[in-house]
DNA sequence: ATCTGGCTTAGAGTTACATCA
DNA sequence: ATTGATGTAACTCTAAGCCAG
């Protein structure tokens, strides 16, 4: 079972917000190019199925799980039904002011440059544009949330300096195993970019670790890492469907049982009657396929439409009346 | 056309660390 | 202040695909 993103026909679609910062900056902008039918995109899963379509949350409620980090993404239902649409909200954590020095960013280094060409905060020239500018990005663009308090800001600070710090000790001491934790906005920008493509070309992961200000093998580790996320979701969302199946036909074949049990009640406490009936009485049998009279001598055919098992209950059987008992031993 | 080695990338599994209750 | 649970960044290992020689 696969997990597919889709983003209608178009699926070799570049970040649009890469391509045009504008949109990714300001995305309340009303760009004509940039309606809310552009970034669309589904999810569907190679499944099939539906999930608990008669406890389908509202779509607010929808669109908040996909934004979600532990979003659970639901499944497209069976072939017939429509894939799940949501709707892409961009970012709203960079602030207006940004959109220049994300330019800049962008501007100040090539597109070519590997991952050496994002070098950290503290390893370039303190006079260089390049650094200076990234360090600033680093703190404000970083701490754009648009938290109501000032200790989140902080925290985005701290981190952002914790960020740079991390990175000096890489630079000097490769051995120690750092673990930084990306700002709010870093992830939910991530988290928009990965829905859009669930995989990158290194030039996506190159452009997407400018424009956040990592290092193109962090941004790679991330969308692996989400990707597995993903997955271990649908896991799980794969393995409650299954459960449900699973109780749904116990039920059936509890079901089932009972009603095979019932019949050949039925047939034992009645045969008198069915011995009476008229010739019209007519069952087919579903695997000889042949028409069994229940007034005739008890042919082979009659006998084995009497079948106990529940396929043959099953089966074509057209069972005008309750047919003619076989004594069952 | 086939083989081979190098390179890149993704997935799976794991570890280490940050955060929170 | 401590601790266990949880989330996740970052790591290793492996396999697959691609390409040049």
């Amino acid at each position: 079972m696969e997990l597919a993103l889709s983003l209608g026909d178009n699926t070799n679609k570049q970040f649009s917000f890469l391509e045009n910062p504008s949109k990714m900056i300001n995305p309340s902008a009303s760009s004509t190019s940039t309606s809310d039918k552009d970034l669309r995109f589904c999810i569907g899963f190679g499944g099939h199925r539906s999930l608990s379509s008669s406890s389908s949350p509202s779509v607010e409620e929808e669109k908040k799980k996909a934004t979600e980090p532990n979003n659970r993404f639901r499944v497209s239902s069976s072939s017939v039904d429509p894939p799940l649409q949501l709707q892409l909200h961009f970012p709203n954590w960079l602030p207006e002011n940004s959109q220049q020095g994300g330019r800049m960013l962008l501007g100040a280094t090539t597109v070519a440059e590997e991952e050496e060409a994002v070098p950290s905060m503290s390893v370039s020239p303190p006079d260089s544009v390049t650094s200076s500018f990234q360090l600033d990005f680093g703190i404000k663009s970083y701490g754009y949330e648009r938290s109501s308090n000032k200790r989140d800001l902080d925290d985005e600070v701290d981190r952002s300096a914790s960020r740079a710090s991390n990175e000096d000790n890489d630079d000097e001491n490769g051995s120690t195993r750092k673990k930084l934790r990306l700002s709010k906005g870093q992830s939910a920008f991530l988290e928009d970019s990965f829905k859009e493509h669930s995989t990158l070309n290194p030039k996506q992961k190159i452009a997407l670790a400018k424009q956040l200000n990592l290092r193109p093998r962090q941004v790679e580790v991330w969308f692996q890492n989400r990707r597995a996320r993903t997955k271990l979701k649908q896991t799980e969302v794969d393995c409650e469907y299954l459960k449900r199946c699973c109780e749904s036909l116990t039920e059936e074949n509890r079901r089932l049982q009972k009603e095979v049990k019932e019949l050949r009640a039925l047939k034992t406490s009645s045969s008198p009657f069915y011995m009476q009936l008229p010739a019209t009485t007519l069952t087919m049998c579903p695997s000889c396929e042949r028409v069994a009279t229940s007034t005739a001598l008890p042919s082979t055919s009659a006998v084995h439409n009497l079948g106990l098992s529940t396929s043959s209950l099953r089966g074509p059987l057209i069972p005008v009346k309750p047919r003619p008992a076989k004594q069952v031993s």
